[in-house]
DNA sequence: TATTTATAGACCGACAGTCAGTCGAGAAAA
DNA sequence: TTTTCTCGACTGACTGTCGGTCTATAAATA
């Protein structure tokens, strides 16, 4: 039985079966036999549509990269927010990365897939630093933040936050509190804010989420 | 004829050919058949020494490292030497990391060999960490520096170094001068430092290696 | 309008070539 | 004689290619 789709409807299912299973088994280890089984599609299929294994971890990576980056800029124009709310909220909309991006996130760092992380930090660091850096332009007009290089301190947070947040859920409670607090406290030195200044935008944010003891 | 060598003889041969393989080709793109006639040996010899060809870029990052770590903790421990002055002359070691450590990392950002860079990181940032966080606290102790958290803030500046200053030689005489400007004036904020303390030790390093033009 | 012909896009699976790792046999050294 | 080191043929798995097939739809023809 032959099954014919449009060409970008099978597109998107290769994607979907090739992200699914990338996640689960690293890029390297999955094959490209697993990826015809699991989309039900021949080998002559599959290189109709790719010109290889590797244009279709691009092509996942775009499409995460594309999604983080609509949810930023989102975050980021909402100008009737004030500027130290809509950069915390652009900053979390930024660590979620949407419910796959997270499970990516979460596999992304082991070593055997260190080609996935590279590139979508690649992607990310390209099309998300503008983003932030306008933020922190902003702020610095309005005499809220600090700062002399808003571009090289927005690479430095997001090369950071990328690589140290996603080991979180590896450590202890303490840990994990100690190296969010140390974030923050970072984040207030390089944006030139006083202590605590922006401590005090963020909690009731976690405050509102987690009830507080009686 | 048949060379027989001491077993650690011939694993640095082996090291030392595929150190300089990868670099010129990355990991993927280096077959282990590469290696053979690199070194002249055959199949069974190179599995003889080694498990896999993974252990392989294991073993050559070991090496870099402990190479790394030697340096960097010789001059972290000058204990004569003011505790700036130190602390700048242990970054550059790190910075410079040997001769080939240079060149391993020049294409080491290069998304084709995203597994070497992350392994190294991941080495360097487990073993190079404590000394650059011991130094901070001495700082802390002397009052040169203030931080509440030297091992976070240690993390954020290798991990922002490490992916950061390996497209510098990409980049234009203006883009880097920049680049390591905002580098300097962010150590200084995250370490608490006055503005321009840090630049102020640092500018007669550059002096004296470049002559003053008359 | 009804029927044939042509074309393009999606699909198939056998096949070639490459590669990492294994194994048993044998040479050299201890 | 035993241990260490070396050899290269071999295996199985994998990626990417290629000639060819199927089908829907458009164009030509009756």
């Amino acid at each position: 039985m032959r099954i014919t789709k449009e060409a970008d409807t099978r597109r998107n299912e290769i994607l979907d079966a090739s992200e699914k299973l990338f996640i689960q088994q690293g890029f390297d280890q999955t094959s490209t036999s697993d990826i015809l089984q699991e989309v039900g599609i021949a080998r002559g299929t599959l290189y109709y549509h790719f010109a290889s294994k590797e244009e279709i971890l691009d092509g996942i990576i775009t499409r995460l990269t594309d999604l983080a980056v609509k949810r930023t800029s989102a975050a980021a124009n909402q100008k009737e927010i004030p500027i130290l709310q809509r950069f915390t909220q652009t900053i979390l909309q930024l660590n979620l990365e949407g419910e796959i991006g997270s499970e990516v996130l979460e596999q992304a760092h082991k070593p055997q897939n260190a080609l996935m992380h590279q590139k979508m930090q690649e992607h990310m660091l390209a099309e998300v630093n503008p983003i932030i850096t306008g933020l922190i332009e902003e702020g610095n007009d309005q005499g809220i933040f600090q700062t002399d290089y808003p571009k090289e301190t927005t690479e430095m947070l997001m090369l950071y936050a990328n690589t140290a947040f996603d080991t979180l859920a590896e450590q202890s409670e303490d840990e994990r509190t100690r190296q969010i607090a140390a974030f923050i406290y970072n984040v207030e030195r390089l944006l030139g804010m006083a202590k605590d200044a922006l401590l005090e935008v963020i909690r009731p944010i976690f405050e509102n989420a987690t009830p507080p003891s009686p």
